[in-house]
DNA sequence: TGATTGACCAACT
DNA sequence: CAGTTGGCCAATC
């Protein structure tokens, strides 16, 4: 009832559901919102989570290509990429190794 | 209050 | 093949 849950909130539902060992993709969680054009959203929602300090594994995001690109919001450089292998997830060039493998799709998973 | 930006993605030129 | 633009929603200036 009247619950207006924004693309905003939506993305912090979804990010703390990753599984741990997982990682997902900024458009991936856009598309299952409904729009993959609000990739930037879900960017943007990771760096307000950290901020607010929310309990969001934001290290867990990464771009399409597997790539780290928002490492450096997470207060050092580096702290991305040690979460990240801190998991079992290699992490190399500021991308991720296997990350098909890694990678939890939340319309795949969640499908909801 | 209007305009710009933002951890992106995909299509078009 | 590479560069540019459009799109999406919310926050910040």
């Amino acid at each position: 009832m009247t619950e207006k849950i924004s693309f905003f909130e939506k993305v912090y539902e979804v990010a703390s559901q990753i599984p741990f060992g997982r990682v997902t993709s900024y458009g991936a969680i856009a598309g299952f919102l409904g729009s993959k054009g609000s990739a930037r959203m879900v960017g943007w929602a990771m760096n307000k989570s950290i901020t607010c300090k929310k309990n969001i594994p934001a290290h867990r995001v990464v771009n399409r290509n597997g790539m780290i690109t928002g490492k450096h919001h997470f207060g050092g450089p580096d702290v991305m990429q040690q979460l990240l292998e801190s998991e079992g997830i290699e992490v190399s060039d500021n991308k991720v190794v296997n990350f098909t493998k890694h990678f939890w799709d939340p319309v795949t998973e969640l499908e909801y």
